[in-house]
DNA sequence: AGCACGCCGACT
DNA sequence: GTCGGCGTGCTC
């Protein structure tokens, strides 16, 4: 039993973030002996009747609660806050902005082993090095023959040994003679960071063109002067990485860390090598398919100053740092950057507000900037470098639009393109086709009676991936064999629309002298296979690529000569009005793929659409152009960047219930807002059926940030709904995906 | 989310 | 007679 207490008012409390999807902390009493855990602290806490752990976020006099509901901490895990004040204060914020539970938040910041209690320590295998006085002292081991020898080869490695190392392949134990000489005061144990150390010096720096001297330069002034925000706006090839590697290098020489978020599919050996080859410190990389081991060390050696460079995917943000000196986000138009589940935050949006906490410079890097990021550029907010040319002389490719209306079309491939591929085939350059859609079509048909096959759980047509012979639904991962014929009639069954499989049996047919290779998430999926297609590309054995997103970022393809979007149509179609952003992202990312070597490049974009205005705009003047006319056109339609949106989603099996809970939601919402708060919707979903789960939403449309989050104070209310009991529901703040 | 409690069908 | 179905409610 508890003891009760009855003067809570002037009790010290701890307010605790406890990992559970309730809203808000829970109140503790402080643990029974010792001092006060400080916030940032992590405590095991009686739960309900299991035991968490949680972390501190304050400590407060006196609780809501009567003073005899409040349980002790039972255990504190840290001697030292495991989060600093300043990421405590961003979670805290980030959990209210989002609309997401502050526990959940908080301990989704830590890497798993540490959520789960391990201690906070990143060490590798004891080190074992020869004392100074050790060489000396050799002959007075004369009657200890195993200390001796044991001895003898650490001093042939002064920098340590393992005792891993020390066994030797004969594997005898030694811990006896390893003890004694360490109790002689001969043999100095060391405990190293479990990170290995930078392996060669760095190599020397290429020269800077002018504009990417006056980049650095900028930003050099702006390190160690407190917050301010910069956009880097470099076409592709223009040297971006190299004004990174300049500001971080200058970052460790003052003794600061840099952190730089990337894409996850950014973040490829190939940056992280060109990273090893040129900085001399550690680099903590932290990514999703990290070891728990692993993200465990990373983490830790972040905090407490190991790492110089900390480099990671969105979760990154939350990662703390002992030095803080600046914060990179690389491609930080990348949707990815946006969770799209739990914790909806945006890694980007984090980064620049923990500058501006942490009092450090936040720079964005990217060839075709969000247009949230460049508005705040126009507004004063983001200073705005440019880098116009790329580097080393290459010429920008010509792009051009490819009108295949009433034109002939061999499985997507229009005649044009077909003679410009063999042309730049010929001429000896590669080709890169993009288009983004796994599998060999998109739809499977029956000829006879129009039976199509749809996904039983989707309102969905299931792709045709013929490899494997199998049906898939690329939404929930419904599978099944491929019918010989049409179940409903037992006709014939043909294919409809082209997916990269269907390209490349096509593109054996059209090119069988040149091979032709695929790079999607179906045909990478084995380990590594990634790294050996590139090398594959890289030495000239494959000529042509046909692939998706994958192709289009992070890698470089110095022969490849002509790129072409085999459908940009998809993208002009699409209900979410940042589709058309998109599109131009993607198109000057494949564009940025061609002729990056001495040889122009040629961009080819297959379209029924020549004469969309957004589009010749980004094909004539360029994407700044484009995003000018793309911002007028959302200020005119009042969308963000100079609005502010949530998605308001909900979802059951029951057909009715989640447009019943919306249609409360918006009465409940309606009465709570301010008046220039609108509600779009409900409406169903862009794909009603996903998952056999009904889904709708309903659109909350404020004129900016500080509406938009007095509207959200009423979410909490949606809670006692009695249509809430029956459906899922869950709140996008700044949605990236309104699908 | 867990993990209880709680009140109604087919089994050793 | 009980094992167990998942509805409902709570966790400082």
């Amino acid at each position: 039993m508890t003891p009760q207490r009855e003067d809570t008012a002037a009790a010290p409390v701890l307010r605790v973030a406890v990992p559970t999807p309730v809203h808000g902390a829970f109140d503790y009493l402080p643990p029974r002996e010792g001092p006060l855990p400080p916030p940032g602290t992590r405590v095991r806490v009686p739960f309900g009747r299991r035991s968490l752990v949680g972390v501190v976020l304050e400590h407060t006099r006196g609780s809501a609660l009567p003073g005899h509901r409040l349980r002790a901490v039972t255990q504190v895990l840290d001697t030292q806050p495991l989060l600093p004040p300043a990421l405590l204060g961003l979670l805290t914020w980030a959990a209210e902005y989002y609309r997401h539970p502050v526990g959940e938040a908080v301990c989704a910041a830590l890497p798993a082993l540490l959520r789960q209690g391990r201690p906070a320590v990143a060490r590798g295998p004891t080190l074992y090095r020869p004392a100074p006085e050790a060489a000396a002292a050799l002959d007075t081991l004369g009657r200890a023959p195993a200390q001796h020898r044991l001895l003898q080869r650490l001093l042939q490695s002064p920098q340590g040994l393992t005792a891993e190392a020390l066994r030797g392949p004969e594997g005898r134990d030694l811990r006896h003679p390893l003890a004694a000489l360490r109790d002689k005061g001969l043999v100095i144990p060391e405990h190293p960071p479990c990170l290995p150390p930078p392996g060669a010096p760095p190599q020397t720096p290429p020269e800077l063109n002018p504009a990417q001297e006056a980049a650095v330069q900028a930003l050099e002034q702006a390190l160690g002067r407190g917050y301010s925000c910069h956009l880097l706006e470099g076409v592709t090839g223009s040297g971006k990485t190299e004004v990174y590697l300049r500001i971080i290098r200058a970052t460790l020489a003052a003794g600061r860390q840099a952190l730089v978020l990337v894409p996850e599919i950014a973040l490829t050996p190939q940056l992280l090598e060109r990273f090893r080859r040129r900085l001399d410190t550690r680099i903590a990389v932290l990514h999703s398919g990290l070891a728990d081991a692993e993200r465990h060390c990373a983490w830790l050696c972040a905090r407490d100053g190991t790492a110089g460079v900390i480099i990671g995917t969105r979760s990154a943000v939350f990662v703390p740092w002992r030095h803080p000196g600046i914060i990179l986000v690389d491609e930080e138009h990348d949707p990815s950057l946006k969770q799209q589940e739990g914790f909806r935050y945006h890694a980007r949006d984090l980064a620049v507000l923990r500058g501006h906490r942490e009092g450090v410079p936040v720079l964005l890097g990217s060839a075709t900037p969000a247009l949230e990021t460049l508005a705040n550029a126009d507004r004063g907010q983001y200073a705005h470098l440019r880098l116009p040319d790329r580097a080393g002389g290459a010429r920008a490719p010509r792009l051009r639009l490819l009108d295949v209306r009433r034109q002939f079309m061999d499985e997507g491939l229009s005649e044009g393109l077909l003679g410009r591929m063999e042309h730049h085939l010929e001429a000896g350059g590669q080709v890169l086709l993009f288009l983004n859609r796994r599998g060999f079509a998109p739809a499977v048909l029956c000829h006879a009676c129009g039976w199509v096959a749809e996904c039983p759980r989707c309102d969905a047509r299931l792709t045709w991936h013929a490899g494997p012979g199998r049906l898939r639904c690329h939404h929930c991962g419904h599978e099944t064999p491929v019918p010989a014929r049409c179940p409903q009639c037992g006709g014939p069954l043909s294919p409809r629309g082209q997916g990269t499989e269907r390209i490349q049996q096509a593109l054996a047919r059209h090119f069988p002298q040149y091979s032709a290779v695929r790079i999607d998430r179906d045909s990478m999926r084995r380990k590594g296979a990634l790294e050996a297609a590139f090398a594959q590309v890289r030495s000239g054995h494959h000529r042509i690529l046909v692939g998706t997103q994958m192709l289009a970022k992070g890698h470089d393809f110095p022969d490849v000569t002509l790129a072409a979007i085999l459908d940009a149509d998809q993208g002009l179609f699409s209900p979410d009005f940042r589709a058309v952003e998109r599109l131009a992202q993607t198109v000057i990312q494949v564009a940025g793929r061609a002729g990056r070597a001495s040889r122009p490049g040629e961009v080819l974009i297959q379209t029924h659409q020549p004469e969309h205005p957004l589009l010749t705009m980004l094909l004539q003047s360029g994407y700044a152009a484009f995003a000018r006319a793309a911002l007028a056109e959302r200020r005119e339609a009042g969308l963000p960047p100079y609005a502010a949106l949530a998605l308001l989603r909900a979802e059951a099996t029951d057909p009715e219930a989640p447009g019943a809970f919306l249609e409360a939601a918006q009465g409940h919402l309606q009465a709570h807002a301010p008046r220039d708060v609108q509600l779009w919707g409900p409406a169903p979903a862009p794909m009603e059926r996903r998952a056999g789960r009904h889904r709708a939403q309903l659109l909350i449309h404020a004129p900016g940030r500080r509406p938009l989050q007095a509207a959200l104070a009423a979410l909490p209310g949606l809670a006692h709904l009695p249509q809430a009991r029956r459906v899922r529901w869950s709140i996008d703040v700044d949605p990236v995906d309104l699908g």
